[in-house]
DNA sequence: GATGAATGAGACTTCATTCAT
DNA sequence: TATGAATGAAGTCTCATTCAT
């Protein structure tokens, strides 16, 4: 983290304060000021940095969801056998959304509201691509059930999403065994 | 559906157009205007029938809810095997899901965003008992592995909220085939 | 006067107002706000009578150019010899200017600004036509000397708009006998 | 033009970006950052040149008053007959609105709106005595006729202002024959 | 009950100006 | 001299809510 211009720190708290507050009140009860004081600027300097509201949201959303997936694929490698590699994908997944609670929480509720662009959003789509062949090779090797990726997305990645968010609302603890009883159930579901 | 009230129909149509209108901008990007207007009455006389804007979305909420929930237990007996009570409660939340669509996704977006009053949300969420009383009986007789409601939940039901989103979005079409494919994926999850 | 509806009057009183604050301060530096205070309203209220400011310095320049050419053809007509024709016109004009000052110094600022809508400045000059067929019928009768619209209009009417202003910031007094004097020249300027 | 300094370079940049851009979007619609942009300087750097945006439009106003009226007169000399002196001014003047056209306009935007400083537009006002005193000669030879100065202005070169305008909107193009047209009603509006 | 004109707080955004470098 | 990031006051406009009719 060392060796960041002002300018970056500036542009990091404004992502941080927008994730924190949109996370809290949601997009369109976040004003641009309260961003702004969260982030210890004026809110003047927000447009320094992002042509408007909209494109705040769009940049954060892209950025997060890099940062999501360079996190998910970080120890996978292409060569692991299917069922390896959909473990180790799936168990960084479920870190990221238990560690990084800010940041996973942003990029649901991006994904469940229209709040961001169409563009984005498609943008962010593609980041997914090596669970995807991994699922269609499964398919080939017929380890996993036929299906479209929508439907094992659906029934493997998706339900983190809903626990991370019961989670939040404290509703209940997550612990290492329920990750691991939340994987078991991950891989029954699509495996043949 | 005949016999209502004048009253009953306005109300009716405010409740429509709010989850019309809320499904497709977003609960911040609704004016009330807007719901009275697709409602054909004045703005003024949301107030006659609701306390605020907040309180035309919780009882909104709680109204598609039980609506829900009543559709999803609907030929459900507890009589039934833990097997066939569940196969027969998931088909009815799917068939809602896929038919309603527009209270669908009004569910959807409540329960993913911070718009519906802590209260309503808690209210909302007992309906659902019969089905966690079918889990408790389910793991009691070592058919259903064990875990927490969340975590069944998330496996079973959830999920379908991804693919009725995807399908709204014109991503996918779900055919009964991919029902079924889905209903065995959200079984074998949670079968022991 | 009488018979107008409460609208009507506040409706009335932006207009009066916008005309006023724009003619001392410019299109830019007359904020709504102070277009509402003056007018006795809400901010908000200007709204529910015109589409934005644009549409309400549009609307205003429209209505007030009706009102000028109502007055500069009302005792004109189209018998007339083009000499007593053209006098009947002109001095109504030059009445108009230096008795609805404020309404006059608007239209010229419109005129002389790019404040208004390239359509609604098109709207606007198509109500001088009777001027510019009286114009036609000097240069065919070989009255009046051949040269453009424009450069009639810029030697008989435009010279007006300068008298008028002169006077506003109270650099000179214009008498009856100037008027006259004018006139004179505005017709010498244009005879053969 | 050889021989400036950087700075002056720089403040003539400014100057011209300040015209330019004041022409095309008026005063309130000019940012001192666009002007910068264009000037190819900082913001900042504006504020060595000139002490705000008022100071900026006067300086600039004044100068290319200047600029103009050293043209206009350049050829006249006050030994010239009335007639004469009053072709070789009106002429000059024309030629200068005619082929300098951005100063022109910026000249013709700042006497029409409330853009200048009183005192500034006074000092500008100034510069034209030559103009009135051979105006003055006219009348007291029995050549003009007797009106006041801004009579004779109003009907002899403020029209030129209002041909300009309507060449640069295009809807006007204004030929050498026109000039002499418009010199002949110019002449003809003031002579006895 | 019903209306809808009116309100005014507050949202997003711009921009003249400053000041540390 | 020169920069340009930063400021924050002020502008336009929206919208939940009220109240006289």
């Amino acid at each position: 983290m060392e060796g960041l211009t002002k300018s970056e720190i500036k542009r990091n708290a404004l992502v941080q304060a927008t994730i924190h507050l949109v996370n809290n009140n949601g997009f369109h009860a976040t004003p641009m000021s309260k961003i702004a004081k969260m982030a210890g600027v004026s809110p003047g300097t927000i447009y320094l940095y992002f042509e408007n509201k909209q494109d705040l949201i769009n940049k954060v959303y892209l950025e997060v969801k890099v940062a999501f997936t360079n996190y998910a694929f970080q120890n996978y490698d292409e060569k692991m056998s299917v069922k390896r590699g959909f473990e180790v994908i799936w168990k960084q997944i479920a870190d990221f959304k238990l560690k990084e609670v800010e940041e996973a929480r942003f990029l649901s509720q991006c994904d469940n509201t229209p709040m961001i662009d169409e563009e984005s959003r498609n943008e962010g789509i593609k980041h997914l691509q090596p669970l995807l062949d991994l699922w269609d090779r499964g398919q080939k090797e017929g380890i996993i059930k036929k299906g479209s990726h929508y439907l094992l997305y659906a029934y493997t990645i998706y339900p983190l999403a809903f626990l991370m968010n019961a989670q939040c609302k404290n509703e209940i603890k997550i612990t290492q065994e329920q990750i691991q009883n939340a994987y078991v159930m991950a891989w029954d579901s699509i495996k043949k």
